[in-house]
DNA sequence: TGGTAGCACTCTTGGCAAGGGACTGCTACC
DNA sequence: GGTAGCAGTCCCTTGCCAAGAGTGCTACCA
């Protein structure tokens, strides 16, 4: 299968309306549905020529010999990058999206969790949203709570509230006082600066000045780390049960896979997790997911941002078969909104 | 359809039997298997007889002429109420989710969670554990962090660790000393005792005694209500792809219902909260869940407890034609290691 | 030479009938 | 009261056939 040249002008829009109907009707389209629906100027028995040049260019497929065709990985990437028109949300949709978020809460998961659900119902697919990259926050106040001699907890807060906790069990006793003046004295040095700006050593080293015991050192280094949470942030998912309305779900294996990937967060992340640097909108088709199990749907994923960067992604999972342009539109819009209400929470 | 007098002994050991067989082979049981696979000591005749019997009483149901019998309701209800003998985990189990759970996380949530993963995967079935009931817990600190003139966070720390957060905004500015009198204040009354022996009003007439004013008062009062969530807790899942393993759910309908379920943590907890007062194990069967999309499933229930008090539950869904003595002793072991593993992680 | 009409062929799908299998209920007998 | 045997019911599988959808090929036309 030779990906064939250019496609000339004929060929391009008989692809585009092959894709097309097939997201339509779930069927595999032949050339006479194709003459009588849409008006393409020439009989079907052109058309048929025409598709046997776009199986053989690798962008059709056939189920079997007497079956209509269907677009490959090639066929809808092709209709994506270059045949698709891109959409633009109504204004009705966008503003319902803001009304929803601004309702919300002002906590960071709760608003992100509230984005996911209402992602889910607007897609009619499976949305998830991965947690903000706190990395780029900045650095507010962190707090050594005492509660009795040997323990307490350290928490970590950044402009967007409360990022991380954590318990602490201390080998010797500590007093209020000095957990006050260690915390006065992170404070000092941290307070105001980008939590990516700031390395464990130097964690460590403000802590060993103050004169802070090991186990101490270690609550507080831990909070912090789990505070930035750049390796895998969380992911929320909304919406596995639209899926089951899609024809290509019927059959009960396919429903595994998916299943246990909603469930495990860190194969949904891994979908995703190499446009995170990409920053722009992106579409990922079949096998280009590159998981076999997955192979029969696409995810289009849109970053959202505070000022200028680019702190998670929004995602929409369904069947490959799923109408690009609308969900790139929904999904851009969202993350619009989002950004708006993120930027709002913070606290300067 | 009466549900008949007392079973006679026969009769009652054909109806364990049946029941017993169905769970294991998913096909309805006739006669002939019947006197074949289990020694009877009455021929297949006698048998047909028995099972008219108890299907006259009620107890079984046949889906068509010329099939065998499955258990109704009422059946599945004798069986788990009278015929079937009590489980025990065995010590290779116990041993290994005592391993497990010991080498969890010391946070609650993360311990929870953990939880739930692993009786969801030992049970082959959806697991869901309802996060604690933590009213029950002593109040240790409340904390009133600084971050600008007019925004804060309040903090309520438990013997279990953090458990609520609170962002305020205020209308008029607030100064360092004013916040950390307005803490000690209110932990020089608080401290030490149960969230739930703490009204609202006491809370306001502290924080008014200290001269707060009403939104700093508000939202400590939001804090503690987060912390103690006696409404409705929320509730951990895992385990969804199991029931996909199981014939009664090749159907996608029922599926549908399922995940919507999952996804919706009240739905869940509304399955199970009528048997959190009782604080012992319960069966609920079929229809008793009381939602004809369930009509097919059961839920086993199990308490776990902190000291006295039973706090949360864990349940395992699954087809009413579940292995109910395993599933029951699975559970009761898993919420004993849970038990213990929170009085270990409590704070004294 | 590109487009078209017609035709033979392929493959799936749904309906239908027949046969086998798994039961049951009933009756006559021990 | 228990049992053996029998007639009857119903489901499920199998095989077959016809209908339908779609294709590729070829001959023809402008």
């Amino acid at each position: 299968m030779k990906t064939g040249g250019p496609l000339d002008e004929r060929k391009a829009y008989i692809l585009a309306t092959v894709v097309y109907e097939y997201i339509a009707t779930a069927e595999p389209v032949g050339s006479q549905t194709l003459t009588e629906k849409y008006d393409l100027g020439v009989s079907s028995a052109t058309v048929r020529s025409e598709m046997a040049g776009l199986e053989a260019g690798g962008y059709l497929v056939q189920p079997h010999t007497s079956a209509g065709r269907i677009p490959s990985d090639i066929g809808y990437r092709t209709y994506v990058d270059q045949l698709m028109k891109p959409e633009q949300l109504g204004e009705g949709d966008r503003r319902r999206i803001r009304e929803e978020l601004h309702d919300a809460s002002r906590e960071l998961d709760e608003i992100i969790e509230h984005t996911t659900r209402l992602l889910g119902r607007l897609s009619n697919n499976l949305a998830f949203v991965t947690k903000p990259q706190a990395d780029a926050h900045v650095f507010k106040h962190v707090q050594l709570i005492w509660l009795t001699p040997r323990t307490g907890v350290a928490i970590v807060v950044t402009s967007f509230g409360v990022a991380a906790q954590s318990l602490f069990e201390l080998g010797t006793d500590v007093t209020l006082d000095e957990l006050t003046r260690f915390s006065n004295a992170l404070n000092a040095r941290l307070a105001g600066r980008l939590l990516r700006d700031v390395p464990d050593a130097e964690v460590a080293a403000v802590a060993a000045e103050a004169g802070m015991g090991d186990d101490l050192r270690g609550a507080v280094a831990n909070a912090l780390r789990n505070a930035r949470s750049n390796e895998q942030p969380g992911v929320a998912a909304s919406g596995t049960q639209n899926l089951l309305d899609q024809p290509e779900f019927h059959d009960v294996r396919k429903l595994r896979s998916i299943l246990r990937i909603v469930e495990e967060q860190k194969t949904l992340y891994d979908l995703v997790a190499d446009t995170m640097d990409a920053e722009t909108p992106s579409v990922k088709i079949g096998r280009e997911l590159g998981n076999d199990e997955l192979a029969d749907l696409s995810v289009v994923t849109v970053p959202y941002r505070v000022g200028p960067n680019a702190i998670g992604m929004l995602s929409i999972l369904g069947p490959r078969r799923m109408p690009y342009g609308r969900l790139l539109a929904l999904a851009a819009g969202t993350a619009d909104t989002l950004s708006e209400r993120l930027s709002d929470v913070e606290i300067k």
